[in-house]
DNA sequence: GCGGAATAGATGAGCCTTCAACTAGAGTTC
DNA sequence: GAACTCTAGTTGAAGGCTCATCTATTCCGC
């Protein structure tokens, strides 16, 4: 209904800076996808958070960490795949250590690098989360959109990779 | 590629919990539109952010209030329109009032009801940053999508919107 | 193999968000 | 009109993220 830049037509057309506002259709292309994104990934988040104790945040850590063989990544390669800063990484992991979900051991290859590992324990928690977060995601997402529609939701998310990563 | 529910399909198909794992195309549709919505969101705030001192948080804020008549709303009613709990916006608004942006005053028809109210600062500031968000949500977004997939997206965010919102 | 630049990661301060109280005014019932 | 309940909003603590900074190691050129 209303955007969040609607500001923008009270000199419509052309504009002394030449700014290129976003007609009627636009904002509302625009605002549908800005809702809906933020009410997603917020209630995804919060019933992961409430149903195990590990947030969207920590889950792909340990998703990512599960994959690999022998469920150890470098700490760069783990931030990347997570589209995390490796200040943030660093911290998140400090943090998974102390639940005992992840443990640090010294890069072979590389003195200067980190390996971050997956516990037993922490597959363990992960294996009991990840039930709930894919029924999470069916209910709020799948289940709502036709086939149609989810190819196109692919083809949206690809199409905005290709511009904006994969980094 | 890698799913952040990959873990799933170790036991393909039937399941003791009988949960509803994804399948490889369905975890590429929802990893697509997962990184490219964080992707994005985060290239947005940081853009704005970095040029204009103002979060998107705070930019939706601004541009609630600047909407409305007198340029004032409840507390609740802005918070329900910023998709942001009463906290989270009681804080907000707090250091908005720091900035000189926005102040408080006391609601006249109910004595429990507080309202923000634009100040003209606050609103010279949303003038100056509407025009750089602007450009990033088009050079980001629009400029990368058909009209087709412009009308996808909107359709897709409707859909979501009608399950998980507005309320 | 030495000196400088680049890379990997950690750290701490500051801001933001969440959650669980808490205050205060409105509405409701008898 | 007193007591209960409900609603509006604030507050403070705790955890998370960002940014700037710092240390340690490797890479590169000579």
């Amino acid at each position: 209904m209303t955007a969040d830049v609607s500001l923008a037509p009270r000199d419509p057309g052309s504009d002394a800076e030449g700014t290129r506002w976003l007609d009627a259709e636009e904002q509302q292309a625009w605002r549908a996808w800005l809702y809906s994104a933020q009410l997603l990934l917020d209630r995804l988040d919060r019933e992961l958070t409430h149903a195990t104790g590990i947030s969207h945040a920590y889950y792909e850590i340990l998703v990512a960490l599960s994959e690999t063989e022998g469920r150890m990544m470098r700490m760069s390669e783990l931030a990347d795949r997570c589209l995390s800063s490796r200040s943030r990484l660093s911290h998140a992991v400090s943090r998974l250590e102390e639940r005992g979900w992840v443990r640090r051991q010294v890069c072979p290859d590389d003195g200067r690098g980190q390996l971050a590992v997956l516990t037993d324990d922490g597959f363990a928690a992960l294996e009991a989360a990840a039930p709930v977060h894919v029924e999470s995601v069916r209910t709020h997402l799948f289940d709502q959109l036709s086939p149609e529609q989810v190819a196109a939701m692919r083809d949206l998310g690809e199409t905005l990779l290709r511009h904006l990563g994969p980094r």
